[in-house]
DNA sequence: CACTAGGCTTGGTCTGACCAACAGTCAATA
DNA sequence: TATTGACTGTTGGTCAGACCAAGCCTAGTG
């Protein structure tokens, strides 16, 4: 590490983008916000069009603004789910990160959201979950469904943690994860009675969560995931 | 959901980011390759410089290609780690969460990853830990020194569990989480004492995982990370 | 009042150009 | 001979200006 510092400037684009970041990160725009057009950015930060379109090719590749054009302009985005997940999936990607990996941490999270939860005194959000736990009843026929209907009750659950950042990684895992689903499902026999036994281990989670028993939760949780993804 | 996909065809850039991604994510070019130059790949995708342009910068964003030009042609990234933690870091502003929450997420994972390590046969990382251990004893008068051997404390342990996901995740919350330490620090009265204090945990964290008792480990490092963060 | 035709704005795309930085070549010089 | 320095070609960064399709807004029309 050198005495000075280096003297070479971002490009512009960059710093344009930083500036919009900046404005959105501070809140001067809030979610679901217009901004102003690619022409006006360009005139206010003394840019040509070509640098603040470049800017929002990156910002909205990490997620702070809204990909489609909603008719009048863009938007600042509501969430950056999406790029969570593709960021950790492309981690697998890049590094060849196992897939067993995915389901340990999917567990570790997933379990100690479980434990908080049940130590929620209030849990409205079980209500969700019994409600995706309904749909799953219903379709023992339909791997579709049935997964849908399952990213819901998890969802449900680890959200009644109150734990937004947990939240947004078991997310991110169970997406990735998605891409996995059919080679898991091809491995399996019977549909049916396999969709039967997970939806008891759904029911046995929400019960342990439902009367406080967080370890208990937890366990089952990793169980059940561990017994789907993990065989090998 | 209809019964017809969209006809809409999504944006060119959209299209090239999609191509180069998938070259890159299928291992055609892998990390620290050269990509050809922004004249080839329009010339080959049969669209304008620009839309090339747009692509990249969006692929850029999302940690596929590196950042900067290193003399002749962009070159494949080898990590996203940056990625990564700047998803992590913007969702907590965009969906402001607060900072406990980032602090549960890390016992979580790097909790559950000491026990996967100190289950481990064979733990070469542990030296590395040890030098940093070192490192921390050196620099108890200059909290950035000591930072960055804790960073790379933690690191080599969760390093030692072999699980890439876990050790990308806890890598992000904690370079996240080093914005707040500024804020942690403030509020300190005696550096030396304090810092003298967390190296005493860092050994035992240390201990614990070298000699096979991952709860321990794992309990220990939750007490660590809440004690120094999580106060309030 | 209902409706439609323009006009205007917005994002998407292209062309063609210029610049600075750098690698590689090669001749002039010490 | 070895070093230097000019030249050249390539690359990414930036710009201006143009065109298009899609969607708003409004004024004029029935």
């Amino acid at each position: 590490m050198g005495v000075f510092e280096s003297v070479a400037p971002s490009p512009l684009y960059q710093q344009v983008a930083g500036r919009i970041r900046e404005a959105i990160v501070d809140g001067r725009f809030g979610p679901g916000d217009a901004l102003p057009g690619e022409r006006d950015l360009a005139e206010t930060f003394g840019v040509s069009r070509a640098s603040v379109r470049e800017a929002l090719r990156q910002l909205e590749a990490q997620g702070l603004v809204a990909g489609g054009r909603t008719a009048q302009g863009r938007t600042v985005a509501r969430t950056n789910r999406k790029a969570l997940t593709q960021a950790l999936t492309d981690s697998m990607a890049l590094q060849q990160v196992p897939l067993t990996d995915l389901v340990e941490l999917r567990c570790a999270v997933e379990g100690q959201a479980l434990r908080l939860a049940a130590a929620m005194p209030v849990l409205t959000a079980l209500e969700e979950a019994d409600a995706a736990l309904a749909t799953m009843r219903r379709s023992h026929d339909d791997a579709i469904a049935y997964d849908l209907a399952d990213v819901a009750f998890h969802a449900a659950l680890v959200r009644a943690s109150g734990n937004q950042a947990m939240h947004a990684v078991m997310q991110a895992c169970r997406d990735a994860q998605t891409r996995y689903l059919a080679d898991a499902l091809a491995e399996v026999d019977d549909l049916g009675a396999t969709l039967s036994r997970l939806t008891e281990e759904h029911e046995a989670i929400l019960r342990a969560v439902d009367q406080g028993r967080g370890d208990d939760a937890a366990a089952l949780t990793e169980m059940h995931i561990r017994g789907f993804y993990g065989r090998e």
